[in-house]
DNA sequence: GTCTATAATTTGATAGAC
DNA sequence: GTCTATCAAATTATAGAC
């Protein structure tokens, strides 16, 4: 699977990330976009007709990169502390190299302003981080209910996408540290 | 101090407040302020000249009263514990009653594309929040260090405010009380 | 696939009458 | 303090040439 050339599309869809995570899905305009990517808006109009098409698109490509660099939660040669702190390290490298909250965290405090699509990619960007976090859980106490996994995984990623929030309103992204240092006491 | 009438001015900080933590500031209009008060928007414009005088007025309003429903944190009638379950309980009424997540918290999302003075307003709940926190921990724990206090403090609302953002991302408030439950443990 | 041109609407903001 | 009227700019979106 060699990496392609990146053509139009991948940039529309990594700049309007880009700018949705500083504005929020109503602080990002068609032209900005195109702007940033070197053509006009009427082209990013031919490969997503409206915005609910392009914020899907943003939406489902953030989920799905984001799952992928966490991997298999039940791959054998990883130990599932190490997972755990993969985990934080990702949250943590997206906020402290991108500058920038995560993209469905934003998406998620505007939530019922969004269109339904973009509102549905959203929160199934939530329910599969859920699921990832339960499987490793599984793995690291299997004798833990489903129940207690469930709200362990919710409370973790809870934790992550709050100490992201508070940094991101304090200027300051040594709080996200002070913040995660005691999730897995 | 009787509460005096409800003016215009009030109406038009609450009605924007409501609208605000829906759709975030780039989400929110004068005229949709305007019709939701029963005014023009120019009425509007009369009494906040520009959309960054509006979202500070509106942040600033919500961050007393905030605080103004906590009390003073050092009231010798109120136990520390007792104040630390008030403070879950006001985000939580937020929350449920409301159905809206935390103004702060929607605007320390897109802060980085907020007018000067909204960011700034933003960043003042969290620092009187965190001020609050420390407050009753001094009391609650007076031997833990002010270093250690502080990241309490922080860990408290990061863990608050990403409850409710999690809870608004699944679309169920009940996430927030999982999150919770296991706060002061 | 990108462009020009443009439509239709919305936006933040102002001038001036009442 | 509210209104009408208006502006200039921005917004989402479409039609049609190249």
């Amino acid at each position: 699977m060699a990496k392609q050339q990146e053509g139009t599309v991948d940039k529309i869809i990594k700049t309007t990330q880009k700018r949705m995570r500083e504005a929020g899905f109503h602080g990002v305009s068609f032209r900005d976009i195109a702007a940033d990517v070197g053509i006009k808006s009427a082209s990013v109009h031919h490969h997503f007709p409206t915005k609910e098409d392009l914020g899907v698109a943003v939406t489902d490509a953030y989920t799905e990169q984001f799952l992928e660099a966490l991997g298999d939660p039940d791959d054998p040669t990883r130990k599932p502390d190490e997972l755990l702190k993969l985990y934080v390290a990702n949250f943590r490298r997206a906020l402290v190299k991108d500058k920038r909250m995560c993209l469905c965290g934003v998406l998620a405090s505007e939530k019922s302003s969004l269109p339904n699509g973009v509102a549905k990619s959203d929160q199934a960007f939530f329910e599969k981080n859920i699921a990832w976090l339960e499987a490793v859980l599984r793995r690291k106490s299997p004798r833990m209910s489903p129940k207690n996994r469930y709200a362990e995984a919710v409370r973790i990623i809870a934790t992550l996408e709050g100490a992201m929030l508070v940094a991101s309103g304090l200027g300051d992204t040594a709080t996200f540290d002070l913040t995660t240092a005691t999730l897995f006491k």
